[in-house]
RNA sequence: CGCGGGGUAGAGCAGCCAGGCAGCUCGCCAGGCUCAUAACCUGGAGGUCGCGGGUUCAAAUCCCGCCCCCGCAA
């Protein structure tokens, strides 16, 4: 079976390795978006995928736009795919690629669809405190994570869980039921299933604001937050007119006695009022420094104490 | 040339603008006090002030170059 891969970021690497390792599987080129300027100096750097895909030997192709740019339909014809298989290419694609090869395209999704369509799926299972999540394998149609569904597999959340830790589980389930599902799918064993339209949620992409922590949330909620918004947008608020990026805390039983966003110092332990209760916050970087323990951080920054962060 | 903060004792910071004894909190070591402590008291060790050059009687501090860490942005 020959198939063509559409992705992005880190996540897809391990799907993409998986097929090109499948001897049944002819990965014959990848597509991915164009180098971004990125990181402090701006420089253009190519996807995690395209890195991959050229250290493999795969022909890679960058697309500004699979709707504007005209050659793209046929550049892919070309290529005479059986199927186009697309993990977090990053951008819609569009009817006339979708119907090019024979088997259509199939998504894997981070979610268990219809729940949690869209491109945050499971900061979200994190951030509301989902028992499990999953993920999904689908055909691809003309909206937003809205096709039916080929096989999902669900994978449980534990109270610890972070965003590095799902995409880990997700990296170490996804890609095997994902090369079984092709060949089961190809084989004509399945029969795609139409997505429950009243069950469906939508996540958006998050950007930096929704990482600012709201204290009057609630202690819980701003603990799983933090796990969720891991890496990107991280979770901060302010003090002083200075970002603190708050890494990891820890619900205490301390009653909330003061207004939320209060800063008290216990035993030389970093308090913050969350709302409901006490927030104690382990881990902390303060605007253009690095990352610290609390007790560091209280070594040099003690007037902390009583203060208000928003 | 995207914008900005930083590098000072093991950790976190102040001192720099305005040059003049190397400081603070914590930790560490020794001793004391206490039924007791993440408590208190006394003493102590620990420093190429990121690196190289320049100015000066004198540089952590001013000037030039370089290295490294980080926030924003993307």
């Amino acid at each position: 079976m020959k198939i063509v891969f559409f992705g992005t970021p880190s996540l897809a690497v391990p799907f993409l390795e998986t097929l090109v390792d499948n001897p049944g599987i002819q990965v014959v080129a990848a597509v991915t978006q164009p180098d971004k300027p990125v990181g402090r100096r701006h420089e253009l750097a190519p996807s995690p995928l395209k890195r991959s895909a050229q250290m493999r030997g795969i022909p890679v192709f960058e697309f500004a736009s699979l709707k504007k740019d005209p050659s793209a339909v046929e550049t892919l014809k070309a290529l005479g795919a059986d199927a186009f298989v697309v993990v977090a290419y990053g951008k819609l694609i569009p009817a006339d690629i979708l119907n090019i090869p024979r088997l259509g395209c199939v998504n894997v999704h981070p979610s268990l669809l219809p729940k949690y369509r869209g491109p945050s799926p499971m900061q979200w299972a994190i951030a509301n405190g989902d028992p499990d999540t999953g993920v999904t394998i689908m055909q691809l149609d003309e909206g937003m994570d809205t096709g039916p569904i080929l096989a999902f597999e669900t994978i449980g959340l534990d109270d610890t869980e972070t965003l590095t830790s799902l995409t880990k589980k997700v990296m170490a389930t996804g890609p095997a039921l994902l090369t079984s599902t092709l060949k089961r799918f190809a084989a004509g064993e399945i029969t795609p299933i139409k997505q429950d339209e009243s069950k469906a949620t939508i996540t958006n992409l998050l950007d930096r604001e929704d990482g600012r922590i709201d204290w009057k949330k609630g202690v819980a909620g701003i603990e799983r937050m933090v796990r969720a918004y891991e890496g990107w947008p991280g979770t901060w608020t302010e003090w002083n007119g200075k970002r603190l990026k708050v890494l990891s805390v820890q619900p205490t039983d301390l009653k909330a006695d003061f207004p939320p966003g209060t800063v008290q110092v216990k035993d030389g332990r970093l308090m913050v009022e969350g709302g409901d209760g006490t927030l104690e916050i382990l881990t902390i970087q303060p605007e253009g420094k690095a990352a610290m323990p609390a007790s560091a951080f209280l070594a040099g920054y003690s007037e902390i104490n009583g203060a208000t962060l928003a």
